[in-house]
DNA sequence: CGTTAGCACTCGACTCTAACGAGTGCTAAC
DNA sequence: GTTAGCACTCGTTAGAGTCGAGTGCTAACG
């Protein structure tokens, strides 16, 4: 589609102004050495890769700026040999190794580190809870009339919820239940948790218990709530704000707000743990108009097959996408393999 | 200090700059009706505030702004009279009525709700797991050489952490390890659990087990940690980017920054937690260099006579004192009169 | 003596204009 | 096909002029 001095062309402008933040100009182009020829030839060049999408001129006595299908072509056509990074991926590998787990603090940490080396907006989705299975099921009374539930799933995640319980439940009975439950449902997924105890439990359960109704109640509260809660953690918000693009503050503002969403966020990290490798969403091809003007790239860590958890790093659309897709392809295989071999 | 002409032109100030953003002449002042004067009569005591430090001027041919001083003296002198704004504190009690417990979802919404009804940046501090005791111990193993511990204090708030097992330790000593654990340490106060579990349980435990050595290590390793989180919830930090004050990159950056920073926002929310009713830390009062340009106004809810949690509005210098102060000072009375109602 | 009207003065905000220069598109020559 | 040359565009910057909100001071008033 476009001829080899084209893409060099291109190639060369995207990565000027991901370096400069400003309209490129065909004189400077010329003198980067990499592209052998006169400011005239590259104008024309240039002239022609506007017209066919990939660049964009902020007005008419100003260099040109890429466009998202220009992006888009640069990211798709991106040299995949990883850089070497070898200090921070040294760090970051030094923490993961020393403790992989899934516990808040170190997921958040976790997300500090990556920020702080990128200097973009890191956004960590943990590891779904959905998906995995129960390890543990309990019911600890407060008081006279609250009781908080615990669940421990395989992967060692440990939820919790307060419930009240009504006058006429007795705390022994929930706790009978409970038994029966944690040595019929262990080992189930959380996803399928609500099925089981309607169906397979049910009527054992009627036997058992004088306020079948409430305590089932209860339990579909506890439940219920757990299945869609995989969680984000974010760093280095602030970092947009020292983006040249955005120190407006009126362009910044929509950002940080959606950052600030959480649950429009899971959703939205969650819709990139579909496909395999590094994912680059650019420009408007976030489905958000707040990230018109951000571009979003992911990475999924799984075991056994199965998507586990995604990291993704947000900056504008002219940012570092070589470094960035390296860094976050490395780390998820990684990430991958640590888990592999410790749930061994 | 002032006379009373003084003190009603320095308040009328305060509150026109915290409308409009924007010096205060003399003119507004004296058409605002509640200071009866003209014009060249304020002009001559804005002269004396000034002298007197409660008054700045940007710049010779412009209005007054309060300087921290008039803020302090403002803020000092106010009214205490509570402002009805029953819509939004029906809200509030409805909600913490409904749902009057620490789970994280519950606090981070209680923060959001905050944030919005006032247009500031609200930071809650949570109860301080310090302080409340064990309520239930327990360890399961997840594999070989992992597993979790779950700590649920008397509060019902649930800590977890996973820990790996070394080699030679086994489940089931480890399990032997926490059954006695719990029926010794139920009721300590976490803060003292690490020196209970050296002083009384050292002989005994080292009489019924083989690693002993190893066993403390990992059980240390669980509650020293546990120790010092006191989590802080942070909603709306994007609405500092709406104050006319901060209309400027840089100028929010910092303030942001430090929001992000959890650790030190911990720090300086605890630090507030001491004196009782509401706290008003106005500019260069905060010590931190990035806050000096805002007020952060808080109030500790308690039970028992004890603090607990901590709720906090950050906002310009410029800001909704009496409505901030009123409304955080109803909400920590009705937060501490609900707990000892939901725990007797 | 406290208060107020009057007035000259200050100074940031805004507008207008001119000069500048980076960069283009086009044409003609190599 | 490539490039040198050149007229042209247009945003940016700097300077000059104007405006007006607001002040401080002085003198008059009750």
């Amino acid at each position: 589609m476009l001829t080899e001095r084209q893409r060099l062309i291109l190639n060369a402008i995207v990565d000027d102004y991901i370096r400069s933040a400003e309209p490129v100009g065909s004189r400077s182009i010329s003198k980067r050495g990499d592209v052998g020829f006169s400011p005239a030839t590259i104008r024309n060049e240039m002239a022609d890769l506007e017209e066919l999408g990939f660049l964009e001129q902020p007005h008419t006595s100003a260099g040109r700026i890429p466009s998202h299908k220009g992006y888009r072509y640069y990211v798709d056509h991106l040299d995949p040999t990883y850089q070497n990074f070898s200090a921070e991926l040294r760090t970051l590998r030094a923490f993961f190794a020393e403790k992989l787990n899934a516990t808040e603090q170190v997921i958040q940490h976790a997300a500090m580190i990556l920020s702080n080396i990128t200097n973009y907006t890191s956004i960590l989705l943990g590891p779904e809870v959905f998906h995995t299975s129960l390890r543990h099921f309990q019911l600890l009374s407060l008081n006279e009339t609250t009781a908080v539930a615990i669940i421990v799933t395989s992967t060692g995640q440990v939820e919790s919820k307060t419930v009240s319980v009504p006058p006429g439940v007795s705390v022994s009975e929930m706790e009978k239940v409970v038994n029966l439950l944690n040595s019929k449902l262990v080992n189930v997924p959380l996803y399928k948790l609500k099925t089981r105890l309607y169906r397979e439990l049910g009527q054992e359960m009627q036997r058992h218990l004088t306020n079948f109704e409430e305590i089932m109640s209860i339990l579909d509260n506890i439940f219920v709530e757990e299945e869609s809660d995989q969680r984000v953690y974010l760093s280095g918000a602030t970092n947009m704000l020292t983006q040249p693009e955005f120190k407006d503050v009126e362009k910044v503002k929509d950002i940080l707000d959606l950052l600030e969403e959480t649950p429009t966020l899971t959703k939205m990290m969650a819709s990139m743990q579909g496909a395999a490798g590094v994912q680059v969403r650019i420009g408007t091809e976030n489905d958000h108009e707040a990230f018109a003007n951000c571009s979003l790239i992911t990475a999924t860590y799984s075991l056994d097959g199965e998507a586990l958890g995604t990291i993704g790093i947000l900056g504008p659309t002219r940012m570092e996408y070589a470094k960035v897709m390296s860094l976050l392809g490395i780390l998820s295989k990684d990430l991958t393999a640590m888990l592999s071999k410790l749930n061994k």
